[in-house]
DNA sequence: GTCTGTGCAAATTGTTTGCACGCAA
DNA sequence: TTGCGTGCAAACAATTTGCACAGAC
């Protein structure tokens, strides 16, 4: 990370407890997994430097669960698939996320695209395997 | 809609409006739509009635703009391109919008994908047409 | 010493819910 | 008449913010 502000210990922790992470964490999650570590550690701090990191573009918001925001510190362009019955958000790594044709409409309209934030809806193995059906999309 | 439920008016207005609307509106956004028609209307009623469309299938919720949940009447199969700038939602109708590579990949891990979901974030025509610099991708 | 980062708690904001009443069946 | 739908306001939950102090430079 290039911390373009004053450096700071807690920033930093939050930034790798995030790149350590695989299992896009919520600002709650970074929170209890820091506090042991950092006692007097607050959500607002946590918060705070996840928002100046996301606007830094060293952080990105990949999803939205239950009404938390998610993050993740690999901003490697690649999708992610949300699960729709345990909230679970995996990483779906790989070069061309959206297809020829999409990419060919969004050129003919001159949208831009961020091609590192697609995202998908759908169920994640283990619930697919336990069973869980399919929510309600045809 | 199929009434599931014992028919209401509002509920009805609620739903004809997300149906004539291509914006995506929020569920206060319905309200301040309906509230001229409806001066009794309450946004707990527009909230409610959202909620129990989206769990009956006709209704979905394509995105978060904002803190805000967006929604659409529409449940044909299409992707949406969020703009990074305005929170516009835009429609993006297309056979296929993921790539050979990712559905692939979904295969593979067995993954289920609901095909109304997909989105993108990027631009919209206008905010790029205005000169918006695209935000911190590369 | 200066100025940014932080803890804490209060404020804000989108959404949900309890309750009494209204309206569709 | 029965019971779901609604208005209203209070409750909730995620996030933001004001303020005084701590820590980096």
């Amino acid at each position: 990370m290039e911390p373009a502000q004053r450096f700071s210990r807690k920033r930093q922790a939050i930034y790798d407890a995030l790149m350590a992470s695989h299992a896009h964490p919520s600002a709650e999650d970074l929170y209890h997994t820091l506090k042991p570590h950092y006692p007097d550690l607050s959500l607002g701090t946590v918060y705070r430097n996840l928002k100046s990191m996301v606007a830094g573009g060293d952080v990105v918001c990949v999803a939205n669960v239950e009404g938390k925001d998610r993050f993740d510190a690999h901003v490697e362009p690649h999708a992610h698939l949300v699960c729709r019955n345990c909230g679970a958000v995996l990483d779906l790594p790989m070069t061309q996320v959206i297809s020829e044709e999409c990419a060919r409409i969004a050129e003919e309209r001159g949208l831009s695209i961020d091609p590192r934030s697609l995202r998908l809806f759908g169920l994640c193995i283990s619930c697919k395997d336990r069973g869980f059906p399919d929510p309600i999309w045809q």
